[in-house]
DNA sequence: ACAATTATGTTAGATGTTTAACATTGCAAA
DNA sequence: TTTGCAATGTTAAACATCTAACATAATTGT
């Protein structure tokens, strides 16, 4: 299969969720406006996902709930579990660390790290808590394939550069702190001030 | 001016959140290729970012950045200060709140609302924390504009009729719950699990 | 068996965004 | 002056994404 569009990715992801919940309430079939219906997307752009995805349905009871997870599940899980670690574990990173530690199913957060030993203890939520001079090493001997970057900004190139030479291949960074990440590693960014100042431009 | 693209509002708040951080450092003009840089854009991008909010440089010496910089404020900022809420004063709320306490310039993280008492004092951070019945009182009391909502995602639609019904313009769901609003109210929705499973894909 | 219905599947056009190409300007050195 | 340069400013093409139009197929009632 061709490698699929950023935003097709985006809502596979969401469209699975919301079948799980389907399914979870008994349902076994949907149509595609009805799975739009409840991301509030048209039905014609989950047709053309789910084509792109090579996923075929019945015309007349629309998509099967279960087979359809799954074959979401075969093109965006990874094959094993993903662990994650995160670098820097203040507020932000913390909540992560406890979202995760709960939901995450395929994604498991296994260390975090901090510089200053005061705002973590040896233990956060049962995941370890290390000092960041023994990232390199920890990535290394855990087979680490992903970072989650929530130090202070002037901090996340630095680290950045960490995780890369460890071996790391995807990087969140919740910074605003803009990073560039070499061929072959894939970086995903968010910033919160510049989504609070959009919301506030289109205010008007 | 007609109203700016998107991704231009997104990268007009980086550019100042740069430009700062440069004028701090003493620099008092800039090229676009040097601003391009310190954002991993390049130079056309800046330019025509520029161009659209009808900005000028000089051939010489590039842009002058104080003048730049209010340049932006007065596109992307409000006229006065923004009053927030955060809805669900949970572990993300709070890093969130206490985040903007911090930072936040126009923005004022005024209140947050909880439903049970037991995960939030009265006061936390110097923010009040209010039960979530008074939330439409105190919104329209305080011309909030725009509410947060972190409240476990079967709540998120509930939270956002009553943020709406209290004449709130702009929202932030943080929550993996897909809302849709009514016309004239603006939303932007992040999804961190759906992050990671992007980053996931990617990787290959 | 066959038309009508109602969904899916596919293609082409529209829109939004980025990138590339080119024109323009102001300064500095010859 | 005038010419070259190195930057900005503008337009057009390329690319990504979304939307609309249409073709196709399975079921149901007759
Ligand atoms: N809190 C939020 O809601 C929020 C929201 C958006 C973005 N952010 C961003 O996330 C980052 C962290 O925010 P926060 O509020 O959690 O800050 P914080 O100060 O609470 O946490 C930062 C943590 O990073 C650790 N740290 C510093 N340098 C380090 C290094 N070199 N290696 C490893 N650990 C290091 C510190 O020990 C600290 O625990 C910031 O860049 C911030 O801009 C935070
Ligand atoms: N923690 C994270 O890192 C993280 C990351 C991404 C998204 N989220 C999302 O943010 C939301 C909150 O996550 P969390 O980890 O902070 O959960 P949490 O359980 O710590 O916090 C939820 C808070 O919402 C409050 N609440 C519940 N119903 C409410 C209502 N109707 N009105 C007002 N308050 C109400 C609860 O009292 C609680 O304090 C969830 O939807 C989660 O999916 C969390």
């Amino acid at each position: 299969m061709k490698v699929l569009p950023e935003k097709t990715v985006e809502r596979l992801s969401k469209y699975r969720r919301i079948l799980n919940v389907e399914y979870e309430r008994g349902e076994r079939y949907i149509f595609s406006h009805e799975l739009a219906n409840l991301l509030h997307l048209t039905s014609v752009q989950v047709r053309r996902d789910l084509m792109l995805i090579e996923y075929s349905g019945s015309h007349k009871r629309g998509y099967e709930i279960k087979s359809l997870i799954e074959h979401i599940g075969n093109i965006i899980d990874p094959k094993g579990d993903i662990n994650i670690v995160i670098v820097g574990m203040g507020n932000f990173g913390k909540a992560i660390a406890h979202y995760f530690n709960k939901r995450g199913k395929h994604y498991k957060v296994i260390a975090g790290f901090y510089r200053n030993a005061s705002h973590c203890s040896t233990v956060f939520d049962g995941i370890p808590c290390l000092p960041i001079s023994e990232l390199q090493d920890f990535i290394q001997k855990n087979d680490v394939k992903m970072g989650v970057i929530t130090v202070p900004p002037q901090q996340a190139e630095i680290v950045m550069h960490q995780l890369v030479e460890a071996g790391i291949k995807g990087i969140l960074n919740y910074t605003p702190k803009p990073l560039k990440v070499p061929e072959g590693v894939f970086l995903e960014e968010y910033d919160v001030i510049t989504s609070f100042e959009k919301v506030n431009y289109f205010i008007g």
